[in-house]
DNA sequence: AACAACATGGTACGGTCGTATCACGAAGAA
DNA sequence: TTCTTCGTGATACGACCGTACCATGTTGTT
C-alpha cells in the first residue's frame, strides 16, 4: 500500500468544510466545488472520498449529529457532576437553542435536512430521523425521575410535558433564526414551564 | 388595447401551479419549466407575467399567504356563528396543523420559506415574516378576553402561552409532516394546554 | 529496480436552469 | 384599413452542476 493516508480524516474534514458553507449560505446552496474550496482541496478529492454529492450529504448529516451530541455532552458536563434533573433538562434545551455561530449552524442544517427529506425519499430513509425520538424518551425519562424524587409536579403528564419542550425549544429556535425572537425572550418562555412544571409537587390536586 | 386577458387571474393560476409543485417534489427542486407545464402554459408566459424567478417565489409566498388565512377563516366560520375563546384558539391552532393534503403543502411551503430566508436576505424582507406575529397577538387577545370572562385560569401568562401553543403547534406540524407523529397524538397535546389553561380560573394561588 | 496500488490533479461531457431574443397572431385605435 | 400594442410561442445562450475520464506522482511491496 502506497502514500496511506487517514481516509476518515479527511472524510471528516470534507464534511466539515460542508457544514461550513451549507451553513453560510444554505444547504440548497451548496455545490461540490464549493465544499472542495471550502476544505482546500480539489473537487476531484470530494469525488474520490465521497463518490456521489447524496453520499456527501449523508455523511454531512451523521457528522452534524455527531457534533451536536458532543455539544450536548459537553453542556452536560459543564453543569456541574452531578446535576439535578431540572439542570440537565435546562442544558438539554438550550443547548438545542441557536445562540452562536455553532448552534445556529446545527439549527440551521437540521431544519434543513427536516424539510428536505420530507420530499426526498432517499434523506428520509437516514438515521437522524429518529434522533428526536432519543431526546423525547430522554427527557420523558428526567421527568418521571423528578416526579418520583418529588422534584416535580406529581400531575403533569411527564411524555406530553417532554413533547411540548421539545416543540417548543425548536420552534423557538427557528424564531432566532430568522430574526423574529431573541435567545433571552425563547429562554425566558422555556423557564416559565419549567417553573410550572417543577417545585411545586406541594399543591395537590383540589377536587 | 388589444386582446386584455386578466392579468391578475393569469398570476394567480401560475402561482397555484408553483404551490402545487413545489408541494409534491419540495421548493428547492421547483423550476420555471416545471411552473408552466404544471399551469399549462409556456415557459414564455411564465416570463412574462413574473419576469424573473425571484418575483415568482414573492408572489408565491404571497398567494400562499391568502389561501391559508381564507382557509382558516373558513375554520373560524365553520366553529359556528359565536365560538368561545377556546374553540376559536382550536380552530386556528388545528387549521395550521398539516392534516390534508392542502394543509401539508400549506406548511411544507411555510416552513421551507421560513428555512430559506435564513440565508437569502430578499426573501427575508418578505412581508409574510410579520405574520406570525399577528398569529401571536391574535392568540394572545383571545386568551386574555377568556380571562377577563373567567374562562381561563387568571393566573397563567396570557403572551407566554400564546407564543407556546403557537409554537408547540408548529414544530408538531413538521413531525406530523415528516411522519413521526400522527395527527391525533399532536392534537392531544393540544388539548392538553388547552385543559390546563382553560376552565380552572377557579383554582386560586396557594401561596 | 520494477511493479502495483493508492492518492491527487486537471479537464471535459451531458444536462438543466434562468434568462434573453426573435417572431408572429390578434385586437382595439386611428 | 392600417397601425400599434399586447399576448404567446419557439428557441437560443451562457452559466453552472454533478459526474466521468485521463494522467501523474507517490509509496510500499517483491
Amino acid at each position: 500500500m502506497p502514500k496511506r493516508v487517514d481516509h476518515e480524516e479527511r472524510r471528516t474534514q470534507i464534511a466539515e468544510a460542508l457544514i461550513q458553507v451549507a451553513g453560510r449560505r444554505g444547504l440548497h446552496a451548496v455545490g461540490m466545488r464549493d465544499v472542495a474550496a471550502e476544505a482546500g482541496v480539489s473537487l476531484r478529492l470530494v469525488q474520490y472520498y465521497f463518490q456521489t454529492k447524496e453520499r456527501l450529504l449523508f455523511h454531512g448529516v451523521q457528522h452534524l449529529t455527531g457534533r451536536f451530541t458532543a455539544r450536548v455532552g459537553a453542556r452536560l458536563a459543564a453543569a456541574g457532576p452531578n446535576p439535578g434533573p431540572r439542570a440537565t433538562i435546562e442544558a438539554l434545551l438550550l443547548a438545542s437553542l441557536p445562540t452562536d455561530e455553532e448552534s445556529r449552524t446545527f439549527h440551521l442544517l437540521y431544519s434543513s435536512y427536516s424539510i428536505l427529506s420530507v420530499t426526498d425519499e432517499a434523506l428520509a430513509a437516514q438515521p437522524f430521523i429518529d434522533n428526536p425520538d432519543a431526546a423525547e424518551n430522554a427527557l420523558t425519562e428526567l421527568l418521571k425521575q423528578a416526579q418520583a424524587t418529588g422534584l416535580a409536579d406529581a400531575h403533569i403528564d411527564a411524555d406530553t410535558e417532554a413533547i411540548s419542550l421539545l416543540a417548543m425549544t425548536a420552534t423557538m429556535g427557528t424564531s432566532i433564526l430568522v430574526g423574529q425572537r431573541t435567545p433571552e425572550s425563547a429562554i425566558a418562555v422555556l423557564h416559565h414551564h419549567l417553573d410550572r412544571i417543577f417545585n411545586g409537587g406541594q399543591t395537590p390536586l383540589p377536587t
